[in-house]
This record gives structure tokens, C-alpha cells and sequence, in this order.
DNA sequence: GCCCAAAGTTAGCCATGGCTAACTCCGGGT
DNA sequence: ACCCGGAGTTAGCCATGGCTAACTTTGGGC
């Protein structure tokens, strides 16, 4: 398998892992604007069990890149591309742990896993996981 | 969502980022052993699309978690644990690509996605794959 | 109105996994 | 025999995403 499609696949891993932690956070921080109308760095703390100071980096890191906007001691707000991406996110994650939910797993077991899968999943195979929860298995 | 099984998940996410690379590289050395009888870095610099100083300091940080033993200007060689992590995530990968090909992705998305998606794959939902594989689609 | 705890910030550290540049080693062809 | 190019090594750099420690700000309760 060696030197089999090696190039492609390979940089799209290292590019793909360069935006996870991006994706996760406009998704977490979606979620909480959602739920109690602001979000602040703490419920970023709690929700990813990270330090504060950890938070404030990757908030740093989200901001230079256009996904969120912040000033010294107010809540964390989206841009539009911060939404458009959070929105996405969570689209591609919710059919995720759903189709592993039919796939027959365990719901503790869907909810790790989506986690960890969704930033992999392309289009084509959400379209076909897609699929499968709108119109049953193949054949 | 925010703060809703939020600690195991991330924890895991994160512990499980630190091993994908040992994978990817245990199972690139496996094949390269297979199929021309030895390992050399230029293998792994060809097949990752790396550059040969990021290979050797891969292959340092295997051979400190007792994955592969090597000697200055000599093959790489997997212990018997780096022999076994190697099958394992063969084993791994090769049913999620096969479980994708089967959902009716392409060959090539079945390809690419499944490198990504394989280290975030628990045994449980691993085995559900296998069943669709060895007997069919759920009910 | 003050004061304390919680929230946020800043500085500085670390490992991972990339890179370039400059070097050494080694083996095959002349 | 030598020498040259490909393989390997080493040093030093960078970004990401973690951390601790020490500090400041903010706001709610008394």
C-alpha cells in the first residue's frame, strides 16, 4: 500500500486536523449562544475540560482567522463565516451519531464516535450515511 | 450541548490524536516490510509526503514508545507490540474502507475517508460495521 | 460602596509534527 | 580506487494546542 494515492490523502489528514479544533469550537460556541443567549470563555473551559488559558489561545487563533469576534472581558460572538461553518458542523455531526445510532451502537458509543469521525467524513459519504436515515439501507 | 458528557469525549478525542500518527506510520512500515522485505525511511518519506528529517524524528519518537527498533543508517524494524498496533489498525482500516465501498461511496472517497475516520472507530462500532459486512444490513 | 470570588488575561513552559539547511555516510559505476 | 548522488542525520526554526502560575478585571452580596 505504500506509495498508493499517498500524496492527496495524506495532506488532506494534516489540512483536515488543522480545522477540528476550529469546527468543534464555533459548534460548541453556537450551542451555547443558542442555549443562554451569550457564550463565554468559561463555558468553553467547561465544555472541553481545558484551561482557561488554553481557551484564550484557541479563541486568539479563531478570531485571526475571522470566525469569531471578542473584546477584553465580553462574550464570545460568531461572524457570519463562524456561523456558516458552526451550522455546517453540527449539520455533518448530527448525521453522523445518527447513522451510528442506526447502524445499531449504543448511543454512549454514537456520541464518542461522531466526535471523533465527523471532521473525516466528505461530502459523498454524508450523502450516503444521508441517505441511509432518510430512506433505509441499500438494496 | 455544551457540558453534556463533555470531559470523557474531549479527553479521548485528544489522547487518541496523540497515537493516529504511530498508527498511520507502524502500518506504512508493515506494508513497506510485505512487499520489498525491509523498511527504509525513504519508504515513509515517499509514502507521507514528508520530508526525510520529519521521518527520522517520527521514527525516534516510535522507537522511545518501544514501537520499532532501528540503527543508524539501517532499516526500520517493528517490535512484536509495533507488529501488533500494525495489524490491528490494518484490520481497522480495512474494514471501514470496505464498509464504505459497501455503503456505496467510491473507491476513492472509500479510500481517503477511511484513513481519517479509522483511528476514531471503538471496537463497538467497529464490530457493527463488520456484521453488515459479514451478514448483510440491519432487520 | 467595598470586597471577594469567579472570570479573564498574560507570560512562559512543553510535546507533537511539520519544515529548511548543512552536514555525513555509503555503495555502485567508471 | 574514487567519487558522486541518494540516503540518512543533525541543528534549529515554526505553529498548534496543551499546561501552570501570577496577575487583573468584573460584578454581586453584604
Amino acid at each position: 500500500m505504500v506509495a498508493k494515492l499517498p500524496i492527496k490523502i495524506h495532506q488532506r489528514t494534516r489540512s483536515d486536523h488543522a480545522s477540528e479544533v476550529a469546527e468543534d469550537y464555533v459548534e460548541a460556541i453556537a450551542d451555547a449562544i443558542e442555549q443562554r443567549g451569550v457564550c463565554r470563555a468559561v463555558d468553553l473551559v467547561k465544555h472541553f475540560a481545558v484551561t482557561h488559558a488554553t481557551v484564550n489561545n484557541t479563541i486568539k487563533r479563531l478570531e485571526r482567522d475571522g470566525l469569531v469576534t471578542t473584546a477584553p472581558y465580553q462574550p464570545v460572538e460568531l461572524t457570519s463565516a463562524g456561523r456558516r461553518l458552526a451550522s455546517q458542523s453540527r449539520r455533518r455531526h448530527e448525521v453522523v451519531e445518527a447513522f451510528l445510532k442506526k447502524l445499531g451502537v449504543s448511543d454512549q458509543t454514537a456520541a464518542v464516535d461522531s466526535e471523533g469521525i465527523e471532521h473525516h467524513v466528505s461530502k459523498e459519504t454524508l450523502a450516503a450515511m444521508k441517505r441511509v436515515l432518510d430512506r433505509g439501507w441499500p438494496q
